[in-house]
DNA sequence: GGGTTAAGTTAGCACTTACTAACTTATTTA
DNA sequence: TAAATAAGTTAGTAAGTGCTAACTTAACCC
């Protein structure tokens, strides 16, 4: 075994983008910087300029990296056999638990990078976040059709409620500097939040059978 | 008519932190800089110095100022008479509402600032945010008692799931460029979020009856 | 009106930022 | 093995950042 000196373009590539995505968790995407990129990986900072020609291309690498973890989380959620309910809700703890290890991302999407610098990148949270909308509305739908749901709910309308239930508890957890257990706070609410949507007026509120 | 030349000190402390606001509201809070802010004013950058020690200072002062509007626009809300649960459509609409005319609240608070520099200031907004929540627990709680809402709903839950609402709305709202009316979409969701805590599952299902 | 106060000025400092130029050298390949 | 490729280096730049020092002068008070 020979004691490599110098990582391959690709090799280099990807450590940097995992390593942005931890200082950007660690520290804030604000304090993500090309210095301190280079620091935490042991290279000299024009060393970067290597293998991104800006720093918005390490940003744009960033939130693709995100959204391909993040999808991943979202496809090992749901089981077959299991209810669209069900599904609804490992669809959503897969998404607070991934948050959760990834604690960058709700600062990312407020970040001036996304906002101010790069509009590229905002429609690209954005439209990640369209994604995310479909996968949910399309699962209350079938719950709707199942019979479990209220027919005359709205599928658009309630998985808007269910994204700002991730988004706006995710944006407290961050505020209240992660002082709670996201997923488990997720998942309670989430119980709260579904009851609305049900055919009839459950008798023991919190549980849902099916 | 005598062209001043000079404001003073109380005169200028109020016009630096309202052009806070409003910078940060347009540009975002990083772009905040001493030297915008002297710009936008129309004196030298020094000059800010003289009202305000630091940059800190500058940003406490803007957090109080945004709180003391915040909480007047919530003692607008409500009017006597009003069930409990309309003066809770009252507070989250004019909330929306604020948030809609200083958009760059969503923004402050995922800022470097709050997040990375000054503690003190996070905690005064996660103070804020906790105030928001004991006034929407104590109306759900007197919903419960007059018995629109359900008798085993818990207030603090329910209050939980009203403030994400709202802070998980601001923040698609914000991604998605402002694209849509906050307090009009935001009063919708609320209707629909109201029914998961009625006291009985409703036949028309987007009005409330009292 | 003269003196005091404080709101203003210009010049500059120490530091950080993204990024470039020019050169070196480890690794791959013909 | 020699040439080509590309991952690395050091030194430096222009543009910003918050903040200070030293000085000026408009506004207020007796």
């Amino acid at each position: 075994m020979t004691t490599r000196k110098r990582k391959s373009g690709v090799e280099r590539k990807s450590e940097i983008v995992d390593t942005a995505i931890g200082i950007a968790s660690e520290l804030g995407p604000d304090r993500l910087t090309m210095q301190h990129l280079a620091d935490k990986i042991g290279i000299s900072q024009p060393a970067i300029f290597r293998h991104f020609p800006t720093k918005s291309d390490v940003w744009q690498s960033v939130a693709e990296r995100i959204a391909q973890l993040l999808q991943g989380a979202a496809k090992g959620a749901g089981r077959a056999g299991q209810s669209p309910a069900q599904q609804l809700k490992s669809q959503v703890a897969a998404q607070l638990g991934f948050i959760q290890n990834n604690p960058a991302i709700p600062a990312i999407l407020f970040s001036r990078e996304l906002h101010a610098e790069n509009e590229s990148l905002r429609r690209f949270f954005a439209g990640l976040m369209a994604g995310r909308h479909r996968t949910l509305s399309g699962l209350i739908q079938q719950e709707i059709t199942r019979g479990g749901f209220r027919a005359d709910l709205d599928p658009d309308d309630a998985a808007y409620l269910i994204l700002t239930l991730i988004q706006g508890l995710a944006m407290r957890w961050s505020l209240s500097a992660r002082s709670f257990d996201l997923q488990l706070e997720g998942t309670r609410l989430l119980e709260l939040q579904l009851t609305a949507f049900q055919n009839f007026s459950p008798k023991h509120p919190p549980g849902m059978r099916h």
